[in-house]
DNA sequence: GGGCATCATCCGCTTCAGCGGATAAGGAGG
DNA sequence: CCTCCTTATCCGCTGAAGCGGATGATGCCC
């Protein structure tokens, strides 16, 4: 058998989010589609399968390791990034990063980020600098960031 | 097989993906481990089970439809973002905010995003002309942005 | 009451993600 | 030369993802 391997068992997660996105898409619980129907209007709507069975197996936790297709047919639907729907446990650590993307709401913010990239490392550092240096004039809180990478040279 | 529900297959960009991390990784080709020494060297980084013959698959295309629990395992391995290993064709609408994860995989610009958020409207233009100076300087293509989303469909 | 529809739940099946254990080819070292 | 290690590639298996088709229960209309 499969042990947990964090000791923190993680399972639960997806079927809360399946349910809440159904009870989201359709507040009133009294003209909720059951799984069948539901299956249905997600097969018309994304054009790709998805049975009833299946629906409720996820709802009930009873199958939790989807495989892309699956996630992506959902997060279709429901429209919802599909890494939210990622369980809990897989997120690397690059993913904390991904907060990041909620900083990015921001659009000049973002617009620094695409151009940056590409840069020299030795101009990146400069940028890195002004920026720093920009938070302390504008008395804001400096970033924490873990810095532990071995051996990370420059992608690309 | 398999048919075609989109009619545009999307196929062969996850294993480009994966060959392209592994030479990321490992820069010096001559040095490079093979996919059994990758396996057994992602399982002890990890934790998580990975085999050489899956790794080859993965790589040539034959397999690509991987479960969470993998999608996981490489993403932690490779520390990147495990939404940057969904197939093309999976990402839903909502995702389209985060495809310039893709630019953040270079260290220093994520540092350089993180720390700009924040900062008043006034401090970004002066960095974003900077930045902008640095692509000049450094002979780098003018970055071209569009401008869709303006209105913003609502969601999030 | 009896029909008809939909519900949640289950059982059994097919398909494929993922792996173990071959194989042959390419070095390094004796 | 032969042996040992690692490489890429393949074959065949197991287990689980995912589905089709039961089942009984509930509610609506006649």
């Amino acid at each position: 058998m499969d042990p947990e391997r964090g000791g923190q068992h993680t399972g639960c997660g997806l079927a809360a989010k399946i349910t809440r996105m159904i009870e989201t898409r359709y507040p009133d619980h009294r003209t909720r589609p059951g799984f069948a129907k539901l299956a249905t209007e997600i097969r018309e709507h994304t054009g790709k399968p998805m049975s009833a069975t299946y629906l409720w197996e996820l709802a009930t936790g009873r199958k939790r390791n989807l495989t892309q297709e699956t996630l992506g047919t959902l997060a279709a639907f429901f429209d919802v990034p599909a890494e939210y729907l990622l369980d809990d446990g897989v997120r690397s650590r690059a993913d904390a990063e991904a907060n990041l993307t909620v900083a990015l709401r921001n659009r000049k913010v973002r617009s620094i980020a695409l151009r940056a990239d590409g840069l020299s490392d030795h101009t990146l550092d400069a940028l890195l600098a002004m920026v720093d240096e920009a938070r302390r004039i504008e008395r804001l809180a400096p970033v924490e960031e873990r810095s532990d990478d071995a051996a990370g040279p420059g992608d690309r």
